[in-house]
DNA sequence: TCTGGGGTCCTAGGACCC
DNA sequence: TCTGGGGTCCTAGGACCC
């Protein structure tokens, strides 16, 4: 059967989640907070139309976020990771596959119906959602996914102009290509601002006359990967549904400080609990890894002068103890500090992971099973006592002032409850 | 004072091998 | 005066995404 694609995305999907639960953020203009309550992430009509860009530093639009009295509000992602489930659960009903594409966006192959038909098909999705879980969608439909991409992000204007509910469906040709003339070059999925400036100064200025440039140049300028975008607005669809998605590659924990850190005993701290909590993630997945690499990095915004440096290495056996990769981070560390940098930002990367196959570690057969065993008990506790109860003493002590001190302690001072996930935070409904 | 955190893919170039 | 022609693997860097 012939099929289409769609793109569900839903709408500021942060703001709309802390909407359903708290009523009264539905009349003010909502922001939300990256970790360390540093970046704006997420904006609600409002506040985009105010003129707050995505990834805005929040001390830079203080001032404007309080004269409209915005709420902004620290993020709160167990939350935001239990609705979107919700929401992929449902979408996936009306789909005949689905594609968990990221915690707001899924998508989705639909028969090939007429577009009238589609349309239908997309209003009533929208339709459903906002019922049942109360976030409201927007739903873009095209013969290609960079196409529903494209009448995803015309569903957004038209909504905005106040011309349709947030359901789009791309029309054939030649009503598409009049389209794709107005849609700006440097909106199209794949394209970023590197590519845009290039296509700028090759005269191209929209989605129609990129994919009117010949194919060589495009290969040549934009690697394989700017070729399928081009040949799939021209209605050639490249880019399938990844329907499992693939085993993760590398896995990287890290954080900015929230004040500076230039010890080196201080690096070592952060880098030990960012290990610790790689390790306990692999736990998590049943993974192990053996590749691991720790970066420390002072920021590029002003305050020079500017130092970043990073060392990998590989451990003698796959695993998923955290006293290896600590252990590592700590030796690893030695080479690349500098005396005399104000650190901003410390994290290791975990690579060469696969799938823990049980029992196959290494020869010290009585020795692995210790310490699986104490991982399992560091594992239960944490989950029963909250996260980091208890952990290793290279990555300080709970609540303690090691020499990290204050600078490292994350900051997430207005989270809103996790409603779904908690039974002590549930919301209260009062007759 | 204050600027997120986590990923993927592609290419070029070097090391090494036969 | 002259510098093979393939391969593979690895890494760094650049591009993109949410």
């Amino acid at each position: 059967m012939e099929s289409v694609f769609a793109l569900v995305d839903c709408e500021n999907f942060y703001v709309s989640c802390e909407r359903v639960f708290d009523p009264s953020l539905r009349e003010r203009p909502v922001a939300v907070l990256s970790n360390n309550d540093g970046c704006v992430i997420a904006r609600s009509e409002e506040v985009k139309a105010a003129g707050v860009p995505m990834g805005a530093p929040v001390f830079k639009w203080r001032e404007e976020l309080d004269a409209m009295d915005a709420a902004v509000l620290s993020s709160n992602y167990t939350l935001y990771g239990d609705m979107s489930r919700r929401v992929h659960a449902l979408v996936e009903e009306e789909a005949l596959a689905l594609e968990h594409y990221s915690i707001d966006e899924a998508f989705l192959t639909l028969p090939d119906l007429s577009r009238p038909h589609l349309q239908q098909v997309a209003d009533r999705l929208r339709r459903k959602i906002l019922r049942r879980v109360g976030v409201p969608i927007r739903v873009g439909i095209g013969p290609t996914k960079t196409l529903a991409k494209v009448a995803d992000e015309n569903a957004k204007a038209r909504k905005r102009a106040g011309w349709g509910p947030g359901t789009y469906v791309c029309p054939d040709e030649p009503e598409r290509e009049e389209l794709l003339s107005r849609v700006p070059v440097g909106d199209i999925w794949g394209i970023g601002s590197a590519y845009e400036e290039t296509l700028h100064e090759k005269g191209v200025v929209s989605a129609a006359g990129f994919r009117a440039l010949p194919d060589p140049w495009i290969r040549s300028e934009m690697t394989v990967v700017g070729l399928r975008t081009a040949w799939e607005l021209r209605g050639r669809s490249c880019l399938d549904l990844e329907l499992v998605r693939p085993d993760r590659k590398t896995m990287i924990r890290s954080r900015s400080f929230g004040g500076r850190v230039e010890s080196k005993a201080g690096l070592r701290e952060a880098l030990a609990k960012h290990a610790q909590r790689a390790a306990e993630k692999l736990r998590e997945e049943g993974r192990v890894a053996r590749g691991i690499k720790t970066f420390i990095t002072t920021k590029r915004f002003g305050d020079p002068p500017y130092y970043s440096n990073g060392l990998a290495a590989s451990l003698s056996t796959h695993t998923a103890r955290a006293a290896p990769f600590v252990k590592a981070s700590r030796r690893l560390l030695e080479p690349i500090y500098r005396d005399r940098y104000r650190y901003k930002k410390a994290g290791v990367m975990l690579y060469d992971i696969r799938p823990a196959r049980p029992h196959q570690e290494s020869l010290f057969g009585r020795r692995r099973c210790r310490d699986e065993r104490l991982m399992d008990a560091v594992d239960q506790i944490n989950r029963r006592y909250g996260a980091r109860s208890v952990g290793l003493a290279a990555a300080g002590l709970p609540g303690a002032d090691g020499p990290l001190g204050r600078s490292w302690s994350m900051t997430r001072q207005r989270r809103s409850p996790r409603y779904t996930t908690r039974w002590d935070e549930l919301p209260v409904a009062t007759a």
